[in-house]
RNA sequence: GGGCGAUUAGCUCAGUCGGUUAGAGCGCGUCUCUGAUAAGGACGAGGUCCCUGGUUCGAAUCCAGGAUCGCCCA
């Protein structure tokens, strides 16, 4: 038996992997303990915990101390993320943040309230993410972001909930349960499920500011929103307008054009032609179109184009009246035109109504009229109106001062003067009108139409459209400035300004203001038996009106409030109506603060927001409604810039619904993957505008590519950097500087792009950083980390700190977790400043580039060959040239060890392996001739590839002739691409190309082998369950090629594999394997030094 | 019916000013490397760049029309 030194083994050698792992796993250190005073490096001295001690007993077995807390290569981020949320609560990281900026340029950003009534999902979770990192990045940068958060309370949806619960159905339930208790109900459930909502926006890292809250439901709320409304009152822009609605039967009241929005459904309706027999022409009728047969009871006049052309058809005897492009798909073919006329000539003429119930029309009633809004494209050109059903309608109705009649009372049934159909509801009389004009044969035609038809969007009721009285704010008058203040805002994306929004925004009609519910901020608006009205601004206004003023300004309690009119001296009371909640919500900018009654400063301060963001959605809801009041009160928009947000959808691409069952509950991700998983798919996978398709699996895929590469990379570090004493001069090498540089770039990169709200981008440069320095940087660096090299060490650890301020604003948890323990100046990773870019080397960037595709041609070679990486071989032979030839011969050494080549050989020239084959560059070719670019073409073609090349590489231009012509080519106006000759193993890509030479001699042959043995060893130790730090005996007995082999490279086997004695019998009591190598045995046999 | 957006490999997505050989990741197959790695590398299979026309020397890219999907509006 041959004894071997054993300091032969890498004295630095990591500790036990392991042992680590047992060590963090079970209690997970996720905040490194480190000394608050220290501002380097952590001095043992200062480590008081009980991870110091812990790991103590490492310390004796590797010797030197340990820099940095030991790190779990195999660290749950879900557990890690739970340790820093708890470090962030004890040193109040979020307000230090902001104490750090106080007095600093302010950054603004406005949370848009949600309701905390409904569970929130991953939709929630997208744009609470979304709200979160650009603060945290603007915090960084030096700005002071305060950030309050708020709880949408009103609304319908509220309402709803509490009907249900109760077991109701109708304004009348609830006015028989009482609007107090009813409210009382309403004011519990908001806040139901706000624990979940408190608990999910702290676990995903959403640093605002919960405990310092508006509710859009407290009276200090109320009374911003009362003044509000009074500024509008004032300017003349509040009013109570009798108009047609979209009006829900069920829940009795009208609803806004955003809501009646999200309430389309497809569904299938009658489809009604009727004639209307025309006054004192036998035979002769209307015929006319309708898919709402109840609107024929109370039937007000027909409609027609004055400038469209009208026929007299005649078929079976009778003639129709009707739209001359329409007569044939109406009647059919078999029909003869008895008069054709313009649409203008039938106005004021007479006919029979369909129903004798509501007689009195008027002068104009029951006669043709003229409208512009009589579409050609279906039904037959002649419209019936009901006048009061319809906004063209009505307005034609009103114009020719036809009578306007609605016999339809507030729940959808018909009033007394509508005979039989009284107290039917109006959908449910279509079939009895339709027989009840059958039996006067006034039917022409009856079947069924599908189309697109709105529905309330809360309780699935189908709308009627319904002339009442409402309140309305006239953003029509202020249509100019609403869209002079969009043009100020920056959207993401851009085209939803001038689309979407924009489009929106033209089509504007004044905002329907009031509901009469009964949740809400009441209308402040208080009336007397004469007409005289009086608009409250202010709690204190009322006080001084009323005396009294209740404790909760909501109804029934501010219905009891009274005084007399100043004008009449009559009882003054409030209208029973509260405002739409969008209003509510859209005061934020000046009712969070309670403005203008306190905080006018705060109010000013932070007026306008730099930055929103929430769904798309929010296009008609919540940027319209503060666009509109910001512009109505203070001629400007509220905001600069908006974020808008896509859809989540299902794999399948379908919208998450609890009906559907495939909603993903956010736990379910951040218990499987964190936090920071989940913000680094939200923000990274794509642009956020354009919906996700989405599961929990997706987001496992994103820490697989990104989280993981990150934390094994500084697993690495730290290992290593505790490993031992540090060696080396510190002077950085190539791959150091090509590293920050990289770094630097990176920097600019994402700085430039989180500045203009893309996370998209920027993630993806840090993942793009984080894969070099993985998969290239220290790839190439393990020996010298092993070695304990202090600028690669220096080096990694300023890329992985810097890293970790990139990525802060994205993924806090990782960040602050990989920050605190390799730097730790300050507490936490958000305390410091975004990094500042350093200086790049493009050169020297590009010259690692020409390298790194120099190495990719020579793999492919390899497997091309098969040959495998562990066989050394004599050489690679390098075609190159130029720049790129310099950059292959800097990094040659880097290059040669990566191939495991021996020595690698340039050639200028491709005689040996190829020849040049000249192509044009279309680039800069194309431009100078245009159509002639084909004749171009075949002119580079022609030419003498090798002899143009030389000239060209020499600075020289060659000639091409074109239409007779002569034209110079320079060198930028010629690709040369390299064509490999037969039977060469060549991989090439442009200009550059690899050759291998595939030659093996006994000696390379003979180490091969031996880094055969080596690895078949490592494998024996793996399985043998040794650490790696183990010293061994080894014996190794089989094939004799295979040990001459060892014998011949015996020091590089014995290091490798950490052997204290090798020996050739195989026989050392360890434990015996045997392996093929190649056809090869192979016996091996391990067993831990030092215990025979 | 109108507006806005989308459509690129089995899946998720890039694709710059129009430049001739359209890329990445995941997944799949073959091979390989490895004592930081749950990884890495190479090769392969996989493409009607939604369709049709147009502009252009040249179109995934620009224009027009259409299809499908989504959102918004009527």
């Amino acid at each position: 038996m041959q004894a071997i030194a054993a300091r032969a083994c890498s004295p630095r050698r990591p500790r036990a992997r392991r042992s680590s792992r047992t060590c963090s796993r079970s209690t997970p250190s996720a905040w490194p303990r480190r000394s608050r005073t220290s501002t380097t490096r952590r001095s043992a001295s200062s480590r008081r915990s009980a991870a110091s001690s812990r790991r103590s007993s490492l310390h004796r077995l590797v010797g030197p101390v340990a820099r940095y807390e030991p790190v779990d290569p195999q660290q749950s981020f879900p557990q890690l993320e739970e340790g820093i949320l708890a470090r962030w609560k004890e040193k109040d990281v979020f307000h230090e943040s902001m104490r750090r900026r106080e007095g600093a340029e302010r950054f603004v950003f406005y949370e848009g309230p949600p309701t905390a009534n409904g569970r929130p999902g991953s939709h929630h979770v997208l744009a609470r993410v979304f709200k979160d990192v650009f603060p945290r990045y603007k915090t960084m940068r030096g700005y002071f972001c305060e950030r309050k958060a708020g709880w949408d309370c009103h609304g319908l949806p509220v309402e709803l909930e509490i009907e249900r619960q109760l077991g109701i159905s109708s304004k009348d339930d609830i006015e028989r349960y009482g609007i107090a208790e009813f409210n009382a109900k309403c004011r519990e459930s908001v806040f139901t499920y706000i624990d979940e909502w408190k608990a999910l926006t702290e676990r995903i890292g959403f640093w605002i500011d919960l405990d310092d809250a508006y509710a859009t439901l407290h009276n200090s709320y109320i009374e911003s929103v009362w003044w509000s409304l009074k500024e509008v009152w004032k300017k003349d822009l509040l009013y109570e307008g009798h108009r047609v609605v979209p009006y829900c039967t069920r829940c009795g009241t009208a609803l806004s054009s955003h809501e009646v929005a999200s309430g389309y459904k497809d569904v299938e309706d009658p489809s009604l032609y009727v004639r209307f027999p025309v006054n004192g022409q036998d035979g002769v009728s209307f015929l006319a179109w309708t898919t709402m047969p109840w609107t024929l009871l109370p039937h007000a006049a027909l409609v027609v184009d004055p400038a469209a052309d009208y026929v007299r058809a005649k078929r079976d005897g009778e003639e129709q009246i009707l739209a001359a492009s329409l007569a044939e798909r109406v009647l059919g073919e078999d029909i003869e035109i008895t008069e054709k006329m313009k649409g203008e000539a039938l106005l004021g003429m007479g006919y029979e109504p369909p129903f004798p119930y509501l007689p009195d029309y008027g002068e104009r009633g029951h006669t043709v009229l003229a409208g512009d809004f009589v579409s050609l494209e279906d039904g037959t050109g002649v419209v019936h109106t009901g006048a009061a059903f319809g906004e063209d309608d009505f307005r034609v109705a009103t114009e020719n001062g036809v009578t306007i009649h609605n016999p339809v009372l507030p729940d959808g049934t018909f009033d007394e003067r509508m005979g039989p159909f009284a107290g039917v509801y109006v959908r449910d009389a279509d079939a009895g009108v339709i027989e009840a004009l059958n039996e006067r044969g006034r039917v022409f035609r009856s079947t069924r139409y599908e189309h697109s038809y709105p529905h309330c969007w809360r309780c699935d009721t189908p709308l009627i459209y319904y002339a009442k009285r409402s309140w309305y704010v006239k953003t029509t008058e202020r249509r100019a400035e609403l869209l002079a203040a969009n043009e100020s805002v920056d959207w993401h994306p851009e085209h939803i300004k001038h689309g979407r929004f924009g489009k929106w925004l033209e089509n504007n009609v004044d905002w329907a203001l009031s509901r009469e519910r009964y949740w809400g901020t009441p209308l402040p608006v208080w009336r007397c038996e004469d007409g005289h009205e009086h608009t409250v601004g202010s709690i204190e206004e009322l006080r001084g009106l009323a005396g009294e003023v209740p404790d909760d300004l909501h109804r029934p309690y501010i219905d009891d409030v009274h005084w007399d009119c100043s004008e009449c001296g009559r009882e003054m009371t409030r209208v029973r109506e509260v405002i739409d909640a969008w209003w509510d919500s859209g005061s934020m900018p000046f009712a969070q603060w309670h403005y203008p009654f306190e905080n006018q400063d705060a109010f000013a301060e932070n007026f306008p927001a730099d930055y929103i963001c929430e769904g798309l959605d929010q296009t008609r809801g919540w940027f319209y409604s503060q666009l509109a009041i910001s512009t109505l009160l203070f001629g400007k928009s509220d905001f600069r810039t908006v974020l808008c947000l896509g859809l989540i959808l299902d794999p399948e691409g379908r919208k998450m619904s609890k009906s559907k069952g495939n909603v993903v509950v956010p736990w379910e991700v951040i218990d499987a993957h964190g936090a920071d998983a989940f913000r680094w798919y939200y923000f990274t996978s794509k642009q956020p505008w354009d919906g996700y398709r989405f599961s929990v699996e997706t987001v496992g895929e994103s820490v697989r590519q990104f989280m993981l590469t990150l934390w094994n990379t500084y697993a690495f570090l730290v290992l290593y950097a505790n490993a031992g004493e540090p060696s080396g001069d510190g002077e950085p090498t190539d791959l150091d500087r090509w590293a920050l540089s990289r770094l630097h770039a990176t920097t600019e990169t994402v700085r430039e792009r989180m500045d203009d709200y893309d996370t998209t981008t920027a993630g993806r440069a840090v993942a793009a950083f984080v894969d070099d320095l993985s998969n290239w940087y220290v790839r190439r660096s393990r020996r010298r980390f092993w070695d304990g090299d202090r600028a690669a060490v220096a080096t990694l650890e300023e890329c992985l700190v810097t890293v970790a301020k990139l990525i802060a604003p994205l993924t806090p948890f990782i960040a602050d977790a990989i920050y605190s323990n390799l730097d730790g100046t300050e507490d936490s990773v958000h305390l410091s400043d975004f990094p500042e870019p350093g200086p790049r080397d493009e050169e020297l960037e590009w010259q690692m580039q020409v390298a790194r595709d120099a190495v990719e041609l020579g793999h492919a070679g390899r497997s091309q060959a098969q040959f495998k990486v562990r066989q050394p071989l004599r050489e690679a032979v390098i075609v190159a040239a130029g720049r790129e030839r310099e950059a292959l011969e800097h990094f040659s050494a880097l290059v040669a060890d990566e191939l495991n080549v021996k020595e690698l050989r340039f050639v200028s020239e491709a005689e040996e392996l190829g020849r040049f084959e000249l192509k044009p560059n279309y680039r800069s070719l194309g431009p100078r001739f245009g159509k002639h670019m084909p004749q171009v073409a075949a002119a580079v073609a022609a030419l003498d590839s090798q002899r143009a090349a030389e000239t060209l590489r020499a600075g020289g231009e060659v000639g091409v002739t074109i239409d007779g012509g002569e034209h110079p080519l320079a060198a930028e106006d010629v690709q040369l691409v390299l064509q490999p000759l037969e039977g060469y193993q060549v991989e090439r890509a442009g200009t550059h190309a690899v050759a291998l030479n595939l030659e093996l001699d006994d000696e390379l042959r003979r180490e091969g082998l031996a880094r055969d043995v080596v690895r078949a060893v490592q494998d024996a130790r793996k399985n043998a369950g040794l650490n790696v730090e183990d010293r061994i005996d080894l014996s190794l007995g089989g094939d004799e090629a295979l040990l001459e082999a060892v014998r011949a490279h015996e020091p590089y086997v014995v290091r490798e594999v950490l052997a204290t004695t090798l020996s050739f019998d195989c026989d050392c009591g360890g434990v015996t394997s045997e392996i093929t190598l190649e056809d090869r045995k192979l016996e091996v046999s391990v067993r831990r030094a030092g215990n025979p």
